[in-house]
DNA sequence: ATAGGTGCAAAACCTTTGCGCTGAC
DNA sequence: GTCAGCGCAAAGGTTTTGCACCTAT
């Protein structure tokens, strides 16, 4: 069966997706689910449209924006707000879901998987009488913190590397 | 001890927040503690800036958000994004730290307690070697799914009123 | 042929900033 | 008297939209 992980099967997924919505499958939007679906770490939609450009398969801001959401949508993507002024996005089921650590002075972003916080979520949730779509756990830590700790964020961060990194925003 | 929890007391807390920074107490500042601290629910600065005007208490949206950075820093004010592109915020410490579920058709925001998932997260962070300075977990949820299982978000929010609501901004 | 899509530029929004004047310390 | 803060208007940055032309179905 196809799997949103598979660059593959995403494309497969995807335009199932816009033909039970009317929608049409242009050049564009199959540039952007190849192109997006090997890409790791998060995105903005700037990030994404000069990523193209420079791929040599410009697509315009406008549609970028306009595509991205579409995908979202379609359970392709994941959209995140980290409290900087853009939505960031990443790849939606190509790994266990995982909760995101935001070092609030670097930026750096640091994900963790944490099974028993999914459940207890769910269970939580359900007891109240809801059932979830989709959830978003960030944490802030600030480097001096992590530094007594042993741990900087920057420091595993760049560990990992390809994930993009924004400089602080404010003071 | 003072708790920023009490009004009078919170007024306090923030001067001697600003005299630590040295910074100054002014008229708006005054205003803008007063007025807040007796507001429940989630508020933006335009809201503040919009309600403050009507009270006839006006404060420029300039000094409106300077002032929010700064009571959010003092750790009066407790921010969150709920991705509809506006900063919200709400009273902190006011009572136990709570979790937001968002409907995402109406945009209502209902609320929940959990120790347990609180003390899991500390728990688990702990693990990884960090040491949390404050986290936002939210929740989204469809009034669809939510009214097949009998909660609809909408009506769980009308119950309480006060807390301000958005209509949705996307189809 | 007929929607829907694209790119461009303009608009919309929210938030921040520059600046001259005011006011707290 | 100084330096920070206020209001205003302008600038910034991100995202959305109107429109004329294009293209998948």
């Amino acid at each position: 069966m196809p799997s949103p992980g598979d660059p593959d099967d995403a494309l497969a997924l995807f335009e199932g997706f816009l033909k039970r919505k009317g929608l049409k499958t242009t050049a564009q939007r199959r540039t952007m689910v190849r192109r997006l679906l090997e890409r790791t770490g998060h995105f903005t939609a700037v990030d994404v449209h000069e990523g193209l450009k420079d791929e040599g398969e410009p697509v315009s801001l406008a549609t970028v924006y306009r595509t991205l959401g579409l995908l979202e949508e379609a359970g392709l993507l994941q959209g995140h707000d980290f409290d900087d002024g853009q939505r960031r996005y990443e790849r939606a089921h190509t790994r266990e879901h995982h909760e995101h650590v935001i070092c609030l002075d670097c930026r750096a972003v640091v994900e963790f998987q944490s099974p028993e916080i999914e459940a207890l979520q769910d269970q939580v949730l359900a007891q109240h009488g809801f059932r979830m779509v989709h959830h978003s756990l960030t944490m802030f830590a600030s480097c001096e913190t992590l530094r007594a700790t042993g741990t900087c964020a920057r420091r595993e961060a760049e560990r990992r590397a390809g994930a993009p990194r924004t400089p602080p925003r404010r003071t």
